[in-house]
RNA sequence: GGCCCCGUCGUCUAGCCUGGUCCAGGACACCACCCUUUCACGGUGGACACGCGGGUUCGAAUCCCGCCGGGGUCACCA
């Protein structure tokens, strides 16, 4: 072993590349890592890959940390996040206790460099000089006679004179050069594997500006920080053997033995209703298909239909990129300003990242536990006798083993989500609703939030909790509170059918109805909700008859929540000031 | 196209390793009915799958072969 003889038993570790939120399905990965250290006390670690100059940004490994911690997945070694808890206290994660770190490979040039120079004194890896057009040229020839590409150092290759060019600092890139054997691994989920070595070319472990590539910067970091088992998408299965070779051929320098392989499982892909990939990219193309749809040339266009409402984040768009967006398929609009248009063109976006159902209003634990059954399942039924689905991530650490991990590829049911995130929600008490609720509110909706008040909301927690989808949903369920007692439209079908018919009599029950809200001592649910009950069985109206008109007065409309919690959101003023108002509109029209 | 992986209801899956208990079970979605002051919840019922073709066997969703289908990958991106 080359860790420290404390080392914990499994070391498993996440490795994002920060090129922007976390990926719903990096997110699964992620959480099969963590799940399976702290099944066997282990430690998960979190690594940063930001060898990719030009598409890391500390914006996105920011973002990624935020993700995970939001999600619940913490981490024992890695980037330091200071989280802040619900209850108000916070928990570090992270940090570097075996002295292992840094855990940005950015960091980290100057191990990968010490591990190519001995590779290249060895003879095991050289430079090359193929200019570009050579290495188009090559593939082109390959893919016209049919085979797979592969590069060889060519028979004629001069090592002294290479080498001479790579010291004289000439940038060139560094080929590991692959033994002429076959590679076999065993992948826990998948079986053994065998890739014929005429499948494997010397690949570049080193990039001309002096980065590592992945390949080489994840066989690296994994042994020095002593990952057991490797977990990661199945579109890494291909690049395996690649880095078995290496690590076959290379030695660890502090304890001068050959690097271990560790256990490798790869995880299927997460695919789209229609198959395609989740790619972060599908936003964009469900909004710009929408604006094909509509006929959406402009960005005039957008705000014409807008009718004046302020779209702070798309109009900081210039118009020009804008139309630049929607004739180019690779573009993406930032994310509050794809929002805006979404919300005027009327499209849902499908959340792709972690961030995504956040702001839509998914709970975490619904996240995980749906993410969870993607391709694992712990094939025991509860006690309903039932195949159990509903758990937690304590359930999961208890039972997670790669033997129920599936081979096939699963698509992403969001309906399946929803209603496991609807379930979550129903479950949570009262205060625990509200309190999520507006923490999420703080961030994405902070109108319902200040214009209701949390204090309003309290009267009325019980009867709309149950009637949320996501926490999105708590707005649509008030938006009729939302608006002035004077200000909202009545709904003229509700009107006819429920306060004009029958020569009018559900304008009678209000006119009965307003003095007896007038004179309730309490105005909360269960006495209004006693007052109308007794009404219904006093008059021998029913609850029909009289609920309906009531709700129709109040709201315009004959859906809202349970009345008791309608009128007492409204208050005692409001509600008799729109049951005033619609006696005097509708009497006179 | 080469290579690798996969193939049970629309979707996620149980069952497959250790053939019979599976005319294939559950969940989500869907449909109908019930409950009901609207909406929602809930309850009951319904429709819906072993990709195809050959073997092996008394017997195959389960084992073998072929075909077909799907996905991944073929970068100085990870």
């Amino acid at each position: 072993m080359t860790s420290t003889p404390s080392a914990p038993p499994v070391i498993t570790r996440f490795a994002p590349s920060p090129t922007g939120h976390l990926h719903i399905g990096g997110a699964r990965t992620a959480l099969f890592c963590w799940a399976y250290a702290r099944r066997h006390n282990g430690a998960f670690l979190l690594r940063i890959e930001d060898t990719d100059q030009k598409r890391s940004s500390e914006a996105a490994s920011r973002g990624i940390l935020e993700d995970l911690a939001w999600l619940g997945i913490d981490w024992d070694e890695g980037p330091v996040f200071k989280r802040e808890n619900a209850d108000g206290t916070t928990t570090t994660l992270g940090g570097n206790p075996r002295s292992v770190g840094s855990f940005y490979q950015s960091d980290r040039r100057d191990i990968y460099d010490s591990y190519v120079d001995w590779l290249v004194e060895r003879d095991l890896a050289y430079p090359a000089f193929d200019t570009p057009e050579a290495l188009a040229a090559m593939r082109q020839l390959a893919e016209k006679e049919k085979r797979t590409f592969v590069y060889r150092r060519a028979a004629d290759y001069n090592r002294d004179a290479a080498l001479a060019r790579m010291r004289s600092g000439e940038p060139c890139p560094i080929r590991f050069k692959m033994p002429a054997t076959p590679i076999d691994f065993r992948d826990e989920v998948l079986g053994d594997i065998t890739v014929s070595n005429d499948e494997l070319d010397d690949f570049v472990i080193r990039k001309a500006d002096g980065f590592p590539t992945y390949h080489f910067a994840v066989v690296i970091d994994d042994e020095l920080m002593g990952t057991t088992h490797i977990m990661r998408g199945q579109e890494h299965l291909n690049n395996t053997p690649r880095h078995v070779a290496l690590m076959r051929a290379l030695v660890n320098q502090t304890t001068n033995r050959t690097f271990r392989i560790p256990k490798f499982a790869h995880l299927t892909v997460i695919a789209n209703q229609d198959n395609s990939k989740m790619s972060k990219r599908d936003r964009d193309k469900a909004a710009r298909a929408k604006c094909r749809e509509l006929n959406i040339k402009t960005a005039d266009d957008v705000r014409a239909r807008a009718n004046a409402r302020p779209l702070p984040r798309f109009d900081a768009l210039s118009p020009a990129d804008f139309e630049q967006w929607l004739g180019d398929k690779a573009r993406q609009l930032e994310t509050h300003a794809l929002e805006d248009l979404a919300s005027v063109i009327g499209v849902e976006l499908p959340e792709i990242a972690v961030d995504d159902f956040r702001r839509s209003g998914y709970l975490p634990d619904a996240v995980l536990n749906y993410i969870a059954l993607l391709g694992w399942n712990p094939g025991e039924k509860g006690p309903d006798g039932k195949d159990l689905e509903r758990f937690d991530t304590g359930y999961l650490v208890e039972k997670f083993a790669f033997d129920r991990v599936g081979k096939s590829a699963s698509k992403f049911d969001r309906a399946k989500l929803i209603a496991f995130n609807q379930d979550a929600i129903a479950q949570l008490s009262d205060e625990e609703f509200l309190t999520r609720w507006a923490a999420w509110a703080r961030r994405d909706d902070v109108e319902t939030l200040e214009r209701l008040g949390i204090e309003r909301l309290k009267l009325v927690a019980g009867a709309i909790k149950g009637r949320c989808r996501t926490l999105k949903d708590v707005r649509p369920l008030v938006s009729f509170a939302m608006v002035d007692d004077d200000a909202y439209a009545f709904n003229p079908k509700d009107v006819e059918k429920h306060l004009k018919a029958d020569d009018g009599a559900g304008l009678a029950t209000l006119r009965a109805l307003a003095p007896k809200l007038q004179a309730l001592p309490a105005f909360d649910v269960a006495s209004i909700d006693a007052l109308l009950d007794a009404h219904a069985t006093d008059t021998g109206l029913g609850m029909g008859k009289v609920a309906q008109p009531l709700r129709v007065a109040v709201t315009g409309a004959a859906v809202s929540p349970p009345l008791g919690a309608t009128l007492a959101i409204l208050g005692r003023d409001g509600t008799l000031a729109r049951i005033r108002r619609c006696l005097d509109t509708v009497t006179r029209a």
